[in-house]
DNA sequence: CATTATGGGAAGCTACACTATCCATAACGA
DNA sequence: TCGTTATGGATAGTGTAGCTTCCCATAATG
């Protein structure tokens, strides 16, 4: 397969290809002469993993190649792929007033004390859990808490699901891609589905009464 | 309060307080005369909610004006106020293969189906799944959607405590802007949550198992 | 052997979110 | 009062991200 065919299968512009090539998110083909290069659909696969992780996913082209190169990378243990899967979100940060900071951090250790979740204060999931908390305070919004232990649950359910799917997956190179791809692309199943989820709570809450 | 106690107050540049009033993200403030004009606390909420859409909820310029204009504009029911919350949002459509579309949508229909949800073909947020669910489907990873059900479950159980929470609300602008920063920050919230449960679960089932 | 395609690289383009500069007027402080 | 600083308003400039266009020498194709 040469780059014209690759194109088509992926649905991909030549010179785009071209461009994550250059980039590195795009493993260069097997050079047959000095300037000829044939591709297979290991190529075509990662084209559509990172039109998947740059369109649906939201990734950035500087994320995605992170995020290959971990898929790439050894492994170690399937707890650390999972981490490594979960370090590289653009989530801000707080614009911390210090006092909304440990107003945060108490909120949270109350969250994962009625969990049972173990605490790691300098996680940087941690701090993006304390930035989104003390966003929700500043623009007034703490209400949005009163549901905080529910969105944990639910949390927690899907994670849960998350890791039984990937648990059943076969290779290891199939779990490192799968956790990255569960991630990743279930933050937008979630998200969405949430949203569906919310017009049918409401439709179905105030149904006929179009007054509230 | 003139423009650089609102810069102060709100933590956002002066030049960048002007170029928000130009977007349309702030309105102009009480003019004293032709060339000096007054601002108050709505003036910092606004830009607070401004940052917090930007930042933690991802959004471009254009949806917060967009957004924004929901907030401000004239209301009808709460179950519309939803909806208008719910469709300005850039979640990547399908790259469309006709088939890949038909068994997106026969999977939706199976869901909604379980889950007594009504199905609208047209909705934009219906096409935003059916989208989800091909590049699942594109990248090989359709077995994400063993969980599918669950991740349903875990959206209704976010929605319903959120229109709880929101229905405890007062006034109906309260309601609108509640609406709106809890489907946008409630993403933001949920998916960090998602990312910490992730290694939660994770370290909680191979606990002591290194090699797994 | 004329035409088309290819690999590779450099430069250009568009959109976005600011940021800097200017200017005439207004407020403030000694 | 008068020099300094701040303000509202407008225009132009900056930096980054994600492509896209153009070019060339070589290779494949009919």
């Amino acid at each position: 397969m040469r780059m014209a065919e690759l194109s088509r299968e992926s649905g991909v512009a030549v010179a785009t290809i071209k461009y994550y090539q250059r980039e590195g998110l795009l493993p260069p083909g097997e050079l047959t002469s000095p300037n000829q290069a044939r591709y297979d659909m290991t190529h075509v696969r990662r084209l559509k993993l990172v039109r998947a992780l740059l369109d649906t996913g939201g990734l950035s082209i500087a994320s995605v190649r992170e995020v290959l190169a971990a898929i790439d990378g050894k492994h170690t243990s399937t707890h650390d792929l999972l981490g490594l899967a979960l370090h590289r979100f653009p989530i801000a940060g707080p614009r911390d007033s210090a006092e909304g900071a440990t107003w945060a951090m108490a909120r949270i250790e109350e969250l994962f004390g009625a969990r049972g979740w173990e605490l790691e204060p300098g996680s940087p999931l941690v701090g993006a859990l304390a930035g989104v908390l003390c966003t929700l305070r500043e623009v007034g919004h703490e209400w949005v808490l009163d549901a905080l232990d529910n969105y944990a649950g639910a949390a927690e359910l899907v994670a849960g699901a998350d890791i039984d799917a990937l648990a059943r997956r076969g290779s290891t190179d199939a779990i490192v891609e799968g956790a990255i791809v569960g991630t990743v692309l279930g933050d937008a199943l979630l998200t969405t589905l949430r949203h569906i989820a919310h017009t049918e709570v409401s439709r179905r809450r105030f149904a006929g009464d179009g007054q509230r």
